[in-house]
DNA sequence: TTTGCATGCATTGCATGCAATGGATACGAT
DNA sequence: ATCGTATCCATTGCATGCAATGCATGCAAA
């Protein structure tokens, strides 16, 4: 119970930047920080370790940043994991399977973060970004999937945290958004498919251009 | 380090059917079966909960059986996962960024898999092909897809353990892994990525033939 | 016989003590 | 001054005690 609290919290201060990658966290601190005993506190970091967001040195776990290429891996195997989960939520949708309000919701979606991103809030859009695109994970109704995809989008979002989007490529991305709601409203699954990998390695380069750290 | 021992131990136990899905295990029982006390025991409980090898209900974790769907979810992520170690490891050939060694010893596997598998030793077969695949994956270099893949595949092995393929499609099987092997070896990428995909999803339907349970 | 309830018990979750470990620091030797 | 070394201290890992929890069992009542 605590345990979950310990774990909750402490992946929200990493993901938010609070702490970001290179801190270093030990059980001591954390647990006087989130006010529970070390027994807790030690468990969340073990869990966030598996979830790839620490490395647990002998002194202390350390937040991570994934190095360019493994961000580059990253990247691949969320691009695949896009790929089925869009193919699949298209077709399902072609098979008559997603309510519609739930594709009305994506569409919303997709409105408000393109609306935010022009306006320049950049923290709202990533967050809105990555919940657009978690939606599509869910409404593929593949529970792995989705859980995997998770995990690998916390640890690109750790890595990619400082270096927010240059403001640029932003209607590029928007229409990009567009072209999959369409692909999955329209139930084109190997379309779907095709557009979330090129679009994921598209924002890759974007995000690769600006280098990370240890 | 013993929470490491605890951790290993358990998973093996649960993958070679020691523990087979269903079975119920206690903090203090495990404790006592690993000569340890409760709190690694207990952090490694917590550990196979993360890789969705137990689901820990409120009184003791249960070795985890995915259900038929979740079963079909798990293939479709693996055949994505596969496809894409496949294609990279194609490609990273392609360039001569793989010591033929490391070939020469993939093709070994595959033809010492394809050997036990036909002379019906289906537990040692097993161990094979999985080690087959994730050789592949490896000679990709894409640790995150890597870590990825052995969840997914601890999570299907679990759930296929008591319903050892049938002998009928070995020669099959083989011949598709020779397949994948060569469009490897011969750096076609595409196509390393095709039959993968495919592979994977032809052996998904030979096991989802045997039905799981809770 | 079945249903409701109370009581006991197995089991977990958390806190804390203690020993082991490894890194940093300070001091001495060359 | 630099290197080696010994000591110290921060920190972890493990064990264990204790309280909370919720399930099962048995008994009583309808």
């Amino acid at each position: 119970m605590q345990n979950d609290v310990a774990h909750r919290r402490l992946r929200e201060l990493i993901l938010d930047g609070t702490y970001p990658p290179g801190v270093r966290l030990t059980e001591v601190d954390a647990a006087a920080t989130l006010e529970m005993s070390r027994t807790p506190v030690r468990e969340a970091l073990r869990a966030l370790a598996a979830d790839g967001l620490v490395r647990t040195t002998g002194r202390g776990a350390v937040v991570v940043a994934l190095d360019p290429d493994d961000l580059e891996d990253a990247y691949q195997v969320r691009a695949a994991l896009e790929a089925l989960t869009a193919e699949t939520a298209a077709t399902r949708q072609r098979a008559g399977r997603i309510a519609p309000a739930d594709l009305a919701a994506l569409r919303d979606l997709a409105i408000v973060t393109a609306d935010v991103t022009r306006e320049g809030r950049l923290a709202e859009a990533v967050g809105l970004n990555r919940r657009f695109h978690r939606r599509i994970a869910e409404l593929a109704g593949n529970a792995i999937a989705l859980r995997t995809l998770d995990r690998v989008w916390d640890q690109i979002q750790v890595s990619t945290l400082r270096s927010l989007q240059p403001a640029v490529r932003h209607a590029h991305v928007s229409a990009q958004h567009d072209e999959l709601l369409s692909a999955i409203v329209d139930g084109r699954a190997e379309d779907a498919g095709r557009i979330a990998r090129l679009h994921v390695l598209d924002t890759r380069a974007t995000a690769q251009e600006t280098a990370p750290r240890a």
